[in-house]
DNA sequence: CGCCCACTTGATTAATATCAAATACTGTGG
DNA sequence: CCACAGTATTTGATATTAATCAAGTGGGCG
């Protein structure tokens, strides 16, 4: 199944028909090596890019050189579903260390697709939903919790989100993370980083290295967490007689 | 002017017409008491909130008491924008040290907005995109800047949004907003809270207090806080030949 | 007056950053 | 296949930031 597909299938059941429209939207792709900015400069606002595979960051410098990921894409997310309202970028993509696939979309299309299926327009919608859900997470997660939980947290969204899409193997998920990058998205030194990894891994929690994170213990790394997977609006599922969305849409 | 307008016209430029309709959207409105939550179990999902005065707090509370504070609501400032989709809250809304006036408006009467003026759906869609960059900023200011720059930077973001819709009284502005909520908006304890304040005090940067918060020296308060107004696309104009939303809406 | 709440202060402790160096690991050219 | 360069990870020692604990001040108000 295509990648946005299985994505919005979380939220919705699509017709065979509403399938095939999907996958055709998403044909022009190209690949972007690890650890590249994905450049927007030169594209028109008029195109957003979708993540078909592999993963990639969102991110935010600082003139002085520190920075921050906001969030971690993965296959079937958005990623910059809005942006093009505005006149400027206030953040950037890149990969992580490995290389990854984008489709370009344009403006047009996705209209289309739309008008045509307003169930895909809900499902965009809800989308972008769940990713305002996340950053708000991760807002509690740096403001409050402290470094093992907070790790912790971060490896239990990720394994729950990836395991949604079907991008788990068993317990095993691919995560192309260096500690440097959690680091930067967890608000932590890298040598804090190396020391928070250990302690999780001395209690038999997860394995973390080569690409991979694997979690050997899932109700103790949640526990640990104070994980609560509500955030992450897995169940939402789409149904006919659904209010729709609130952002108002034609009738 | 009606707030909400007010708040929306950063944006775009309104016709008279437009004005009203979005003016008599807004009628059927309540007052909450201070430190309050705004319950929200009881509404039907098709309602939708925006705050017409005073001051609110998006917040999340972890299990064993610690909570985060997510955002400053301020008067235009939608409340719920979205959440209608999703089946269950995340988090909660609650009003600060002072009361609020909130406007209920239903999923009809913004659908019809909609339809009619698509000026103003855009203009809805560029408020939640805003939110949306300060959201991402908050993530920022908690994972990189250390206390006294993480909260001249908010200090600095209140200050400019407040302005921009009209409720800077010089560089003065109300703020009701003790000393415990800052800590929560920042993640850093009471007390530490209290030792920086005092620090931006002493460097003549602010005065905080009584309800209030004076920027006395707005230059030197954006250097410490590495403050750039970008992310909150206060510039950002609607015209007419603009590409519009990337979540797509009728031709 | 006396209580509640916000604010303030001081002392101590805990968490995390920083600095510096050593050890793996990865891919590359010879 | 090896040597090497460049990264990534790990470790140890120390410094700094912020949390915690505990106690006091001060104002508003029944």
């Amino acid at each position: 199944m295509h990648p946005v597909v299985r994505k919005l299938s979380i939220y919705a059941t699509f017709s065979s028909e509403e399938e095939s429209a999907l996958g055709l939207a998403f044909t022009q792709t190209f690949e972007v090596g690890p650890k590249t900015p994905v450049v927007f400069q030169d594209d028109p606002p008029q195109t957003t890019l979708f993540l078909l595979k592999g993963f990639a960051s969102r991110r935010k410098a600082l003139s002085d050189g520190r920075d921050q990921i906001l969030a971690f894409m993965i296959a079937g997310d958005a990623c910059d579903m809005g942006v093009a309202l505005l006149e400027k970028r206030d953040h950037g993509i890149s990969t992580l260390s490995t290389s990854a696939v984008f489709a370009r979309v344009s403006q047009d299309a996705l209209r289309h697709l739309a008008d045509q299926y307003p169930k895909i327009r809900d499902a965009f919608y809800w989308a972008t939903l769940m990713e305002e859900s996340i950053g708000r997470e991760w807002i509690v997660n740096v403001g409050q919790r402290h470094a093992a939980e907070r790790m912790a947290h971060l490896f239990c969204e990720l394994y729950h989100r990836l395991n949604a899409v079907g991008l788990a193997n068993g317990h095993n998920v691919e995560f192309p993370v260096i500690q440097q990058d959690l680091g930067a998205a967890l608000g932590m030194s890298t040598v804090h980083i190396n020391r928070t990894l250990q302690l999780l891994r001395d209690r038999g929690l997860i394995a973390f290295g080569d690409h991979r994170l694997t979690i050997l213990d899932l109700p103790g790394l949640e526990r640990l967490a104070g994980f609560d997977d509500t955030y992450l609006h897995i169940r939402a599922r789409y149904n006919a007689g659904h209010a729709g969305s609130v952002l108002p849409r034609p009738a």
